[in-house]
RNA sequence: GGGCCGUUAGCUCAGUCGGUAGAGCAGUUGGCUUUUAACCAAUUGGUCGUGCGUUCGAGUCGCACACGGCCCA
């Protein structure tokens, strides 16, 4: 069942009277059925309009007249303005030169009969306008798939941002800027790939169906195996089963792959999102801060072709590294807390949170309470790229214990504009350790928090094993994304974000 | 979850104090035909998000609901 925003009468004609706009073209369909095959599907088009216009925009008018190049394109018209016609296809558009003098008989028909969005194939010769742009004179035409919908307004798009998210394909069709944003995200997506294989890195793939679901403290999606009569769950995060193949053997392995987290819609969460986690035997956590400076320079050198990155107003320049703050050191500077003694006990954590009016269970640990002022007081303060580390062990149930002080671990989280990027930690890699961890979480779990983690006993097992010394991270490539394209919103870098169902009037 | 804002023609938007619903684009008909948001003339198009209420009368006022946007938690 397929609804609509504000059907009125954009309907099919099961619910009433169908659009005249749309009942126009779909006669207009109806006598082309009777006359030929209405969709055919044997025009192939010599050329596009963007090679075009790299091998020939550059000739003037009489140059390419001397040329007489002839050649074919197809695409979707989304302008006519008399005698001339301009279609897109792929990453650019084209204008052709046709009237209806242009062609006899049946052609002369179809011509005639042409509407904005249409997509048709042409033939002819290039050759440029008075006005020095490029233009297929066109010869012969073919209508190849007839549009039954009226596109949007041809100078303001489609801007009802519901709208957009929900006929995505409407939004590519008349808005360059969300084309854009797409291509770059691919673009980005490629260049992690090509990075992480230049590193000796191996892609992987682990269930996204898991029996017991764990890697993060969120609470996950619940489905339901019938055959199997088990109940599933979505994964949180790949983390557990990409320690698995470091145990087995697999020294550097990457996944780029979606993760499903059971929270609230936000302009900075989706339920599904994508998440590039990696893991590399023999390094530590500081290798993988030097490593994601590294990374993020890349990345916008070779998507943007400079290191210098503007965000919602905010300028970073990734050539330079990026600041670094211990957990403690963050709330010293942000929060203007000059007494160490303040972080040294749960009470006078406590007071410290009562003084900034931050909200906590008294049940909570020392560092919980202190990663909610984090949370609440200084991450929203972080716009220039910093690495926070030295989280609190009980926040941190994977990552190894600091050697030196056994309440933090050896993770760090990188932070730009005020967003949380990235979060990496050297491995927890003692079973035994790790096994209590687990049975902590179960206990958080058992007293009503239901994004503590499952005890993973299999995980213990592999461990067991024997996991080498392992540094790993996970990077949130929506954000990334929006990051780099200068996005206010995770809806605008997904290409179908999750939307609420609109429901049938009576 | 809370606050604010929005929902009117296919699209983008006006709509005054509550008194018969408007424009531009798109569409249709004709003209023009190397234009650049092409132009000229004529013209079609509405369950004003849904429901209830107030009123002689509701796009407009009130309540509830749906969906979305922004901000907050």
């Amino acid at each position: 069942m397929t609804t609509e925003h504000n059907d009125n009468a954009i309907n099919n004609t099961d619910s009433g009277e169908e659009n005249k706009l749309i009942a126009a073209r779909r006669e207009k369909l109806t006598a082309i059925r009777e006359r030929r095959v209405a969709f055919p599907n044997d025009f192939v088009p010599l050329a596009d309009s963007a090679s075009l216009i790299a091998d020939y925009d550059a000739f003037d008018k009489e140059a390419l007249e001397a040329k007489a190049i002839k050649t074919s394109v197809a695409g979707r018209i989304i302008r006519m303005r008399g005698p001339f016609t301009v279609i897109q296809d792929g990453a650019a558009q084209m204008q052709l030169y046709m009237n209806n003098k242009s062609f006899a008989g049946e052609q002369a028909e179809e011509f005639k009969g042409l509407d904005l969005g249409d997509i048709i194939g042409v033939e002819g010769e290039l050759f440029k306008t008075g006005k020095n742009e490029l233009t297929l004179r066109v010869a012969n035409f073919k209508l190849l798939t007839k549009s039954l919908r009226p596109l949007p307004d041809k100078h303001k798009g489609l801007t009802d941002m519901e709208m957009r998210y929900r006929q995505r394909y409407v939004d590519l069709i008349v808005n360059e800027d969300s084309r854009r944003i797409f291509a770059m995200r691919s673009k980005i997506v490629r260049c992690i790939r090509d990075y992480f294989e230049a590193h000796q890195f191996m892609e992987v793939e682990t269930p996204m169906m898991q029996v017991i679901p764990g890697g993060a403290t969120a609470r996950p999606f619940i489905t339901h195996h019938n055959a199997l009569d088990q109940d599933m769950y979505l994964r949180v995060a790949p983390e557990l089963f990409l320690k698995r193949l470091v145990v087995g053997g697999f020294d550097r392995v990457f996944e780029l792959n979606r993760n499903f987290r059971n929270e609230g819609l936000s302009t900075r969460h989706n339920p599904e999102f994508t998440m590039l986690e990696f893991y590399q035997a023999y390094a530590r956590y500081t290798d993988l801060i030097d490593l994601t400076e590294d990374l993020f320079r890349t990345i916008a050198e070779t998507v943007l072709g400079t290191s210098i990155v503007h965000y919602q107003g905010s300028e970073y320049d990734f050539s330079k590294p990026f600041a670094r703050l211990s957990v403690i050191e963050s709330i010293k500077k942000y929060c203007d807390v000059q007494d160490d003694a303040a972080f040294a006990t749960k009470e006078s954590i406590m007071a410290l949170a009562d003084g900034f009016g931050v909200q906590y269970d008294k049940s909570w640990g020392k560092g919980k309470i202190m990663m909610e002022i984090f949370d609440e007081k200084v991450e929203h303060q972080l716009d220039q790229p910093t690495f926070i580390t030295e989280y609190p062990i009980e926040v941190s149930p994977l990552a190894r214990r600091n050697e030196e002080n056994p309440e933090i671990t050896d993770r760090f989280e990188l932070i730009i504009g005020r967003r949380e990027l990235a979060n990496g930690f050297s491995e927890l890699n003692d079973p035994e350790d790790q096994a209590e961890r687990f049975q902590a979480q179960v206990e958080q779990k058992d007293s009503g928090d239901n994004e503590a983690m499952h005890f993973d006993e299999d995980y213990i097992r592999a461990l067991e094993y024997g996991m080498p010394p392992t540094a790993g991270e996970g990077i949130g490539i929506d954000r990334l994304v929006m990051l780099f394209t200068d996005s206010a919103s995770i809806k605008d870098v997904l290409l179908f974000p999750h939307m609420r169902p609109l429901h049938d009037q009576g």
